[in-house]
DNA sequence: TGTACATCAGTGAACGCGCGTTCACTGATGTAC
DNA sequence: TGTACATCAGTGAACGCGCGTTCACTGATGTAC
């Protein structure tokens, strides 16, 4: 009843402040924004004194950065495993995986989406970061020269500038129609989003035949 | 040298006061992103009292929601005229042209863009900015219906769709590729990027000839 | 197995800060007559 | 043209607040011998 917080701790020590300070920082950033996270309120939620953070973290800038640097590392693998998994996927199959699992990230790790994209941390800024971010868009571009592979070299554009145009609508789908209230700005999912507008675009790029489905 | 701030002024009423804040506003919003900004350095800046502009808005939010709903007017004319300018051109050109005026505008007017997209203000909440977002909106989607005009039936999508497509892909660049370090964190240019990411998407629509430009 | 000691990971109080907002006020402007 | 008065658009001081961060401290844990 009397609980101010929410875990209970026994000890002087906290035994694993660190984690449960990026558990409390992801949950208060996804519910009030990158605006709404304050280090004070992280320490709060972990049940720990305000000076706490500082034995872990720089401060409230470096908890940030770290949140992106995880979520960066965990979209790049979650995009790999999407595009490796199944041998018997054809390129094409692989591409969709990867689109699919864009969305997914976003939706199931708000916070590190957040982060990463919305917080406002530099990522030109920070080694680190740039490494890891790049790391995840070299997947998106070997997807796509997977995909283009057969196609007549004249007719093939660069598989960076193909991946680009694949993650801008990703990240355009994300940013206005999975955010805010579900489903009430548009009557298509963010997922048919998605699924129809990367089917015109490959389409386009001669990766689909002109008139596939019905 | 000893003036604090930007603007001199005689009278003890400043005249143009709501004007003024709106302009120092989107400068603040500007240079510091959404979290930047405060009412108190928006007064300061327009050298006025920090209890000034309750006078002229409710609060804080109330100001951000005037920003953006400026901007969706702006936005939606911008767009509009885009659209409907230079009566020769094909519904092909209008459609390139709106592409061209949404990263125009997106570059030319950043506070109302952030404002709009990136402030967390709630649209839905908010009758005048639904309807005027609306607006915007709807513009893409009469260009897009232009477009489709001389497509068969069954192989035209909805023109809802297509609009959001356009729109996800042009919000997508300006934010992965049209802020921070410019040019430094892609190849291409957001403009480049735009108009190669429509043009394949077009002709995945069956609106360009499958290998028209090469 | 026991003891001394270094190190680690917390505390809690305090700081300075700037913000949003309210309040009674006052100077300037506009209007009626 | 002049005067009385209402209204408007500012002031400035104050409030309560929560934040980020620092500091000397202390309880708990790990290690050497």
């Amino acid at each position: 009843m009397s609980e101010p917080d929410s875990t209970e701790r026994k000890s002087y020590h906290h035994g694993n402040l660190r984690a449960a300070l990026i558990e409390a920082a992801l949950e208060l950033i996804t519910e009030k924004g990158p605006t709404g996270f304050t280090l004070a309120e992280a320490a709060r939620t972990a049940g720990v004194s305000p000076a706490a953070p500082y034995r872990h973290f720089k401060g409230r800038e470096d908890l940030i950065a770290e949140l992106a640097l995880v979520g960066f590392d965990m979209f790049a693998d979650l995009l790999e495993h999407a595009f490796t998994k199944g041998p018997t996927g054809s390129p094409l199959d692989a591409f969709y995986r990867v689109g699919r699992a864009y969305l997914a990230f976003a939706r199931r790790y708000p916070g590190h989406y957040i982060a990463m994209f919305e917080s406002g941390v530099s990522i030109a800024g920070n080694s680190e970061l740039t490494h890891v971010s790049n790391r995840a868009m070299a997947v998106l571009t070997r997807a796509a020269e997977a995909l283009m592979a057969h196609l007549p070299t004249h007719k093939r554009p660069p598989a960076i500038m193909v991946s680009h145009h694949i993650w801008a609508m990703s990240h355009g789908i994300v940013e206005l129609f999975a955010r805010g209230t579900p489903g009430s700005r548009a009557p298509f999912s963010p997922d048919e989003l998605l699924e129809s507008g990367t089917g015109i675009y490959l389409r386009g790029l001669g990766i689909l035949a002109p008139n596939t489905t019905e």
